[in-house]
DNA sequence: CCAACTGTACTACTACGAATAGTACAGACA
DNA sequence: TGTCTGTACTATTCGTAGTAGTACAGTTGG
């Protein structure tokens, strides 16, 4: 029986990503933290968009990020769904993506003149988020 | 008297990040790093671009921006200088704009399903190449 | 002084991505 | 059958990025 839950999104327009984008890393974000677990159901893609005032299609297209991912499973007519985990990307993917992802964390380090301990101190900290879940 | 030194920047058009932004990334590290220090001369907005083979506004962009944040200095006529150092950022700027680049991070750890220790440890290997100025 | 360089500042155009609006179809279920 | 669900379009608007072209002002060496 599929729990379905209010999904407490925030959409910032502020923010420098898009929206679609704010919505992938939020969903993605509290399946990372076991805060939604596989089986549970997601907010209609009408629903969402009603609730996050913007347009179904936005919604859609995050959602299809995510279900091309392997983090949602979607079933028409019914919903879209947790998936259970599985391997989502190859090592290699996952390694060059990661390259990027570091590449431009020391880029802003730079950009910023930020000290490199202290940026490394706080990212260690932020990542506990993500420890947790094995916790 | 400038020292004027090819500036072996490197683009790739398959890089996610538009051109002038690699531009900017790349000359600020090579300040970041020392490679560059002030008083030191970089190619002329004409030359850079054709070095490059791209449009002589693209690279009057990037220069435009690495001067606005007060990594280089330009003087009509003349050229563009690295810039003595000096505070470029107010703190709270700073701790914002290093608040997004942790968010970015953790959200790129979670989307990979990444170890977050791994990930710490690749980065941490990474900053080094910022430390190194002060050696 | 002039030519050749320098940075800067436009205008106009093209291409692309993001978001939206609207519509329609197929599936699921009470 | 009606109402929900996801999915798939088309068309439009807007903003960003890059390019091409042009022009002006500043600098410097011959």
């Amino acid at each position: 029986m599929p729990r379905t839950r209010g999904l407490m999104l925030q959409i910032a327009t502020g923010d420098a990503r898009p929206i679609s984008k704010q919505i992938v890393d939020g969903v993605r974000m509290k399946i990372a933290t076991a805060e939604l677990v596989p089986g549970d159901q997601l907010p209609s893609v009408r629903g969402l968009a009603q609730q996050l005032t913007i347009n179904p299609n936005t919604v859609a297209k995050a959602y299809a990020e995510l279900t091309a991912e392997g983090w949602l499973e979607s079933r028409q007519g019914l919903g879209l769904f947790v998936a259970t985990p599985r391997q989502r990307l190859s090592d290699g993917e996952r390694d060059r993506r990661m390259d990027e992802a570091i590449s431009a964390f020391v880029h802003e380090v730079a950009a910023l003149d930020y000290p490199p301990e202290r940026a490394l101190s706080r990212l260690d900290r932020a990542l506990q988020v993500l420890s947790r879940k094995t916790a």
